[in-house]
Order: structure tokens, then sequence, then C-alpha cells
DNA sequence: AACTATTTATAAGA
DNA sequence: TTCTTATAAATAGTT
């Protein structure tokens, strides 16, 4: 609009683009905030260049969002509550299913049972009974496995006990062997590093604290109490 | 800008804003439009006058929303993003919720009781074991309440009967007085309003259809076959 | 809504 | 980018 009127197209040459993007924009924007001194108006402008630079001018007394909210309300057309219904349906959903899984387990614990009918509760009956079987079995495979467990352990134990002894019984008769060997007497016990961790087992032999240990090595010392 | 500079402060007069308003948000959108074709860019501007009215220019080569999705994208912070993040944690603990319901049904169930140790396994046992009594006990109660309501109507049907073949015995030594009596006839079935109603109760007498009536009345209907 | 004197915005060049 | 400046455009006040 000075030294030359210009058609109003697009600027092909990139530089002049921007250069006048540039000044455009500053001359908008005062408008902008002349409009909203002036008439006491609320103003909310975002630009986004050819090059994807983002611009925006809102006027002082409001921010972004409200206005957005104003324009919302105003034009009717949801700007973003595509998502957001997605969403709340989704929550209804999940509220639903959750109501329903509660249920289920209330059944299943013989709680609200008024609303089922003879066959349902057959049915019902049925089915935890089984549950109650499948349960069952499985408590038994455990208790099982543990027992198996700890049979293996506590022969575990005895054999280490007997090795025990029996070196024992042999530094007895050379007693100035025994703390120079200590990494061999470990190895012996299974215990690669370190020897103290056999307390960690909480074993308590059954035979007395200061039983003379020298006799054969194995019959005294077969039961264990587990902590 | 024109017959005299102004001050760039509101305008008083009602009037004048208004039409300065009016003025100027030509002018706006205007340059705005020349921005958007000369400079290839786009441009949202909302804009609210002091008297509540809404305004909008748009760049023709996007919509609003689109823009408004850049602008949220781009400056990064979402603007409704509080309502949003508050529904996503909402949703996120409603499926945590219901992963927790459906582990436990699985349980109830006898399945996924790889991962309980044996004190859980009595527990859930036990707990399997009471639900079982209370929904036996249901049951039980149920089908117990369906026999009594069975007998009632039983007792019910037995007596109309009896009545109705005392009733019979009557009109045979005054076969003439039937037909008009036919209302007493239906109360004393306790039938207020039209009498085959009976057969609604589909109950089939155990004795011969063709079975000689006028007898005793009690003892050869005492039993019915429920459809 | 139109007019127009004047201010303001800005295109082109530096 | 910013400054300059001739000129186009916008617009305040008036009709």
């Amino acid at each position: 609009m000075a030294r030359g009127k210009i058609q109003i197209k697009r600027i092909e040459n990139q530089t002049n683009r921007q250069v006048t993007y540039s000044k455009r924009r500053n001359g908008l924007f005062k408008k902008a905030n002349e409009l909203t001194v002036l008439c006491d108006a609320k103003v909310s402008i975002i630009m986004i260049s050819s090059t994807g630079k983002l611009h925006e001018f809102i006027s002082p007394s409001v921010t972004t969002k409200q206005l957005f909210d104003l324009y919302q309300k105003t034009v009717g057309v949801d700007l973003w509550n595509s998502h957001y219904e997605k969403m709340q349906e989704q929550l209804r959903k999940l509220k639903d299913v959750n109501r329903n899984l509660r249920r289920e387990i209330r059944q299943r614990m013989g709680e609200s049972l008024n609303d089922l009918n003879y066959e349902q509760l057959e049915e019902l009956n049925e089915n935890v009974d089984n549950s109650l079987k499948l349960i069952r079995e499985r408590k038994y495979k455990v208790i099982g496995n543990q027992i198996d467990t700890y049979k293996k352990k506590v022969r575990n134990v005895e054999e280490i006990h007997r090795n025990l002894l029996l070196e024992f019984d042999a530094r007895q008769e050379d007693p100035y062997g025994l703390v120079e060997q200590e990494g061999d007497y470990n190895s012996v016990l299974g215990f690669p590093n370190g020897g103290p961790r056999i307390l960690a087992l909480r074993l308590q032999p059954n035979h007395q604290p200061n039983h003379h240990l020298h006799s054969g090595g194995g019959s005294d010392i077969t039961t264990f109490a587990l902590a």
C-alpha cells in the first residue's frame, strides 16, 4: 500500500512473502489490540505462516481457552468433544463391566442371590462346587510340593551334617590344620562364599546342644524342627 | 486515523463504540484475508464485542477446529487437558480395578492359582467353601418355598374341588337351578369374575376322567400332577 | 451508509 | 531484521 499498489495474490518470492507476513502480522496485531481497547472487545487471533510458524494474539482481558469455550458454546460445533465423548462412552462401559463383575463375585460369595431363580442357583452351586474342587486340588498340590521341598532340604542338611561330623572327627586327630583350610571346609558344605550362611536355614537339630559329637555321625541328628 | 487523531482508549459513547467496532472489525478481517492470500498463511480470528456478539474469521484453506488442534499441539499446553487427564486417570483406575476383579473371579473359579501361596489358597478354599454353603442354603430355601407354594396351591385346588363336588351333588337333586345360579357357583370357587379360569392352573386330577363323581367328595381327588 | 480529510499501514528500497 | 519514505488504505467525524 505504498510505493506502488499490489495485487492481493500469493507472493511468489519466498523472502518477500516472509517479510510481508512479518510486517502485516504486526499490523494485524496492532489493529486487534486497538480494537480490544477502543471497543472493549475480546479478540483471539491464531495464525500460522507458510513456513509453519505459529503466532497468536489474545486480548488481555481473557484467556484463549475462555474464548474457545465461548466460541464452542456459541457456534455449537464441538471443537474437541469427539475425543472427549469417546472417552466418556468408554468410561461408562467400563463402569458397567465393573458392576457386572462385582455382582458375579458377590454371587459367587453367596450374596445377592435373591434375584436368581432355582435353575440359576443350581448352576451357580455346581460351578462353585467345581471351583472348590480345583482350589482344593491346587492346595493339596502346593502342600505336597512344599513337603517335597522340605524333605529334600532335610536330606541335604543331613548330608552336610554327616560330612561335617566326619571332617570334625578327622580334625580331632589333626587340630592345627583346621583354620588354614577353611576354604576347603566351606566347599565341602556346598557353600562357595562364606561359611555362617548355614544359619540362614534356621534349622535346629533336636539333639542336645552340648551333645558329644564324635560318635558314629548319623543316627542322632536325623530329625530337625523347621523354624 | 482520519479527521483527527484519536486516543487508543475505550470509547465511552456506546453508539460510537459499536460503530467503530463494526468498521474496524471489517478492516481487521480484510487485513486477515489479505494476509492469508499474500503470504499463504492460515489465520483464525474470534472476537466478541462489548455487547456479547461473536464474530469469526477463518482462512478458507482450514477449519477453525484444525487450527485449534494445531495451536494446541504447537503451544504444547493442552487447553482442556485438565478435564481430559482426569478422565484418563479415571479410566486407568477403572481398568485396574477391573483387572483385579477379573483375577478374583478367576481365582474363585479355580483358575490362575499359580501365584497364590499355601496360606492364600487355604483362605480362598475356606472362603469359597463358605460361599458354597450359602448358595446351597439359598437353593434349598428357594426349592422349599417353591414346594410350599405348590402345596398351598394344591390345598386350594382340593378345597375348590371338594366344594365343587358338594355343589354338584346338591345340584343332582335339583338340576334346574344350576344355570341360573352360575354367579353363586363361581363365588363358591373363589373366582369372582368368570369360571373357566380354573383351567389356567393346568391341574390334572389323577382319577379317571369319567369317574363317577357323586361319592363322598374328598378322598378320591387328593393327588394332582403339576404340569 | 456515504463522504472525505487525515491518519495509518506498508511496499519497495537501502 | 530494521529504517525510510512515497504512497495506498483505513478510518473518525460528519452528513
